[in-house]
DNA sequence: AAACAATACCTCAGACTTTGATGTATAAAT
DNA sequence: ATTTATACATCAAAGTCTGAGGTATTGTTT
């Protein structure tokens, strides 16, 4: 994703909140929009991609629909009602991590 | 430190940061201090710091000196040239990951 | 027609960081 | 006398990500 170690633990926010705003969304179709809204300056790893996806699955946050396009596959993702609630667990999360880094490295990161 | 995936691979960068305010630090001091500065929502994990001020001595980013207050031994740390150049470009590395989070989260995240 | 790039999915070993438990020992407070 | 705070440490297990490797279809270029 990046050399720096700060975006461990990210992956999982980005693919649920790029799911609460277009509703539906296959995982190549997440690393294109993942690079094309950041200037390609974030790459996303399918292989950090794929088990993620399989994992908040599995923990019932997404649900999977296959769809075929031609003869190549896709799978669609959505948030489930969990997922959604999830989603603004995690984005809380977010907005605490930038709150406690800015009393430690109390520079000019501020929320809005 | 929390039980959000979130703050994994800031601890080092909270190390720099701090040493680079205080000039020299021993761990438990650093458990105390981040414990005090973000009004005890943040409590660092020994079984993280100890490893971790170890790493950034391997490194070369921190130096160490022993002194002892009684009979009790404080290894206080202290950054070294490259240590401090470091910080910086760590410091740059946390913007820029707001930032991405930024872009791709949409919402009021912004840098001050 | 062949070669390459893009689309679309996947797994897996190894690297890395952190948690939580456990351990040792001294000093201060109850 | 006992507990809490100070101060260091290690280690198995958990979790995430990288980088490499794999399969197959579709579109583009030579």
């Amino acid at each position: 994703m990046n050399n720096s170690q700060l975006y461990k633990g990210s992956l999982s926010l980005i693919i649920l909140k790029l799911l609460e705003e277009n509703k539906r969304m296959y995982g190549y179709e997440i690393t294109q929009k993942v690079k094309e809204q950041t200037n390609g300056e974030l790459v996303i790893n399918e292989g950090a991609l794929y088990p993620s996806l399989h994992k908040l699955e599995a923990e019932g946050l997404l649900t999977v629909s296959i769809e075929h396009v031609g003869n190549r596959p896709r799978k669609y993702y959505a948030l489930t009602e969990k997922g959604e609630a999830e989603t603004v667990n995690r984005l809380e999360e977010l907005t605490d991590f930038v709150k406690h880094m800015q009393l430690l490295l109390n520079p000019k990161l501020s929320l809005g």
